[in-house]
DNA sequence: TCATCATATGTTCATTTCTTCATATATTCA
DNA sequence: TGAATATATGAAGAAATGAACATATGATGA
């Protein structure tokens, strides 16, 4: 799209306030894109169930792929998945790795989500 | 995956107190589904910069394109993406639709992510 | 050191998603 | 009614995503 200056200059700014407002306030993209990047995250059922039994307990990976009847294989990259967006953390004893949540905001979130998908 | 059952009897079920807890507060796997359809909604810039937008103004599409510089079409499909989560909601005055957040779920969920994304 | 168990990673394939372009619908006004 | 404007929708292609399979890594104990 280059013609953005042609189309700002030919559009009537309807609502030229509110619009200047609306600019001023809007975080910058980037912080905008790793918002929607958090959001991907939460935005695929196999994880969603992962974070879901975490919010419980800790628990190891062969544990959570039993109890979700998922793959190890699958589990084990979601969680990659998870640990890169810095929503759980891990710490190893012996062979076995132990995941949990990173911190409260994920229980947050996952709460909110609730209550608009619950009404 | 039809071996379930073999695996469950096979595993040495490492932490069965724990597993069973969890299983007992799984919610239903449709619930799960749903909440993660909800956070895919919300897992997309351009959707997000919409939102967030949106948050600040009531506004109609024709706008909402002008500011964040994308086309009409693709605004035009991702409102109703929008609108089929019920995250936003339209009135129409004469030619033109005006877009709004449809509660305030939305924006609380926005701002536990920017929390998380911020620290 | 070797066998075994738990977990991680690389690759491939099928599916989904987003954008763009073209076109349709709806509303206003002359 | 017909032109103009705002918005919505359908279709197609490119890119992203997730699941499955094979294999690699890391840790333990014989």
């Amino acid at each position: 799209m280059d013609a953005v200056g042609d189309k700002t200059s030919e559009y009537l700014m309807a609502h030229d306030e509110i619009v200047k407002k609306v600019i001023d306030e809007q975080p910058d993209d980037e912080i905008l894109y790793d918002l929607a990047e958090l959001f991907k995250v939460f935005g695929d059922s196999t994880r969603i169930k992962i974070l879901y039994a975490l919010s419980v307990s800790e628990l190891c990976v062969g544990d959570i792929a039993q109890l979700l009847n998922l793959s190890q294989s699958s589990v084990s990259h979601q969680l990659r998945i998870l640990k890169d967006a810095k929503l759980v953390r891990f710490r190893r004893e012996g062979k076995v790795v132990f995941y949990a949540l990173d911190d409260d905001h994920v229980r947050t979130i996952i709460s909110m989500g609730m209550e608009h998908v619950e009404e």
